[in-house]
DNA sequence: GGAAGTACCCACTTTGAAGTAAGGTACTGG
DNA sequence: CCAGTACCTTACTTCAAAGTGGGTACTTCC
């Protein structure tokens, strides 16, 4: 159980060890979720989806791209052309990634004012 | 646009300063996934859930426990027994939460080899 | 009688995620 | 010819999240 995780060893997120903890904290970090919701609408470039995603600034939008990239999540298609122009839009798994992101993501829209209610209730039965 | 947010606004989690962010951050959190997911099967006790949600420590647990209680996720039922005996399982939203992140989870935990693969190739590509 | 279980709280420290600011290149519009 | 756009990278800093270790109060087990 302690046992750091190996090849074969069925996926647990229960599990410390498990390689699937990180895969689910890439899709669920801050940016990620925004990101992968993004694009699932369609494709973006680079300073077109930092004007979509509001309040990511370039540093965390090239890093969060990046590791979803490496992830196979999001494909990138830089133009050798001047002015630079990089296109970012889903793999087939990122797609997959981005309905199950972009399901929570409405969910929480919907809910959001009851949870509003519920803290207010929360705070003034402790005062 | 910038403006802050507004009682009756529409709940947009690309807009920076709407609540619906906080929310999906608190249902997104490292250990506020887990805790749901575990809670969505059966109810728990405080300490049979630090088993069960591996790595956690007792600090985490209690205190994402306190905000999704808060938000109005989780039912904290604390019996005045001698040992302390409390019992945390889902309300209602809760449980709506709790499937829309089980989802994410399994589909994680069924995607997660491939995404080690891709890793491999990104990381090769470019060495 | 000492250890361990139960469900925490509190103070302190560490880590890492994120923000800020600046630099770089090659162009275009005014 | 200077500002601005585009797409980043790097260095520095800040701040919240998380880990560590202690204490509590009471009980059962060995």
């Amino acid at each position: 159980m302690e046992v750091s995780w190996q090849p074969g060893m069925k996926m647990d997120v229960n599990a410390p060890m498990c390689p699937s903890r990180g895969v689910l904290e890439h899709v669920t970090s801050r940016w990620g979720v925004l990101i992968l919701i993004a694009l699932k609408e369609r494709s973006y470039r680079f300073s077109e989806l930092r004007r979509h995603v509001g309040g990511v600034s370039e540093k965390m939008l090239a890093q969060t791209l990046q590791t979803l990239e490496r992830d196979g999540f999001v494909l990138r298609d830089a133009q050798p052309v001047i002015p630079p122009r990089v296109d970012y839009s889903l793999t087939e798994l990122g797609e997959e990634a981005a309905a199950q992101v972009a399901a929570l993501g409405r969910w929480t829209e919907r809910r959001t004012e009851q949870v509003l209610k519920n803290r207010e209730k929360y705070d003034e039965a402790r005062t």
